[in-house]
DNA sequence: TAGTCACA
DNA sequence: GCCA
């Protein structure tokens, strides 16, 4: 018996490993599809995507917003968590109970067991939106791993190292995949190439994430 | 450097 | 790779 024995699962149809503590679970997010739609219209109703600033003052080509006790903000002060949505002053939208039984089960299904996130960040890729290489490294406890979901069209995800200049592998990621990391590659640089236009029959022409992360 | 640009 |  391997290790990844050990980390079978039966809602897992295939997972890929593109580190030592990093994963691509192809399709585990299908059977919680229906869930996810109503419950984001439910979120942007709350809390509407918006193209936020970077602190080098640029605007992000990817729009955002979050759910849960906690939402990945940025502006031309810094990046941070906060408790309010910085547009309407009022908390973000609760996270509903689906997203959390989602991060959990594909966390474990990695090998990270009694992931709680406290905080989902929603981006929307419209065609030709991009993230350039970055860390997720304003986390309190970098102990917890990264879920990250993707919903609609592909797209290609680049997975670095430690350092920024490190060569990045390209992942290729389609409606349901789940990308989980953490441990040693908990800080991994990493981001998305420019999003093409080929319209999914779902969500048609964009490409939603959650990215499930422990935020405090 | 959660972005953009110049240049090889 | 530079810049800021």
């Amino acid at each position: 018996m391997t290790t990844l024995d050990l980390f079978q699962s039966p809602t897992s149809d295939q997972r890929e490993s593109i580190g030592p503590c990093a994963f691509v679970l192809r399709g585990f997010a299908l059977p919680y599809v229906d869930d996810l739609i109503p419950a984001l219209a439910d979120i942007e109703a709350c809390s509407p995507f918006r193209n936020m600033v970077t602190p080098g003052g640029f605007t992000m080509s990817v729009a955002l917003t979050n759910c849960g006790p906690l939402g990945w903000t940025t502006d031309r002060h810094g990046y941070r968590y906060t408790a309010l949505d910085p547009d309407s002053g009022k908390p973000w939208p609760a996270m509903p109970d689906v997203f959390a039984a989602l991060a959990r089960e594909a966390a474990a299904a990695a090998g990270f067991r009694d992931f709680d996130p406290d905080a989902c960040l929603v981006n929307r890729y419209l065609p030709g939106s991009r993230l350039s290489l970055h860390q997720d490294r304003n986390e309190r406890d970098l102990d917890a791993p990264i879920v990250s979901v993707s919903l609609g069209m592909p797209a290609t995800f680049l997975f670095g190292g430690d350092a920024r200049s490190d060569r990045a592998d390209r992942v290729p990621l389609h409606h349901g995949d789940v990308a989980v990391w953490g441990g040693e590659d908990r800080l991994r640089y990493h981001g998305v190439m420019p999003l093409k236009d080929a319209p999914h029959s779902l969500l048609g022409s964009q490409r939603i994430n959650f990215t499930f992360r422990r935020a405090s």
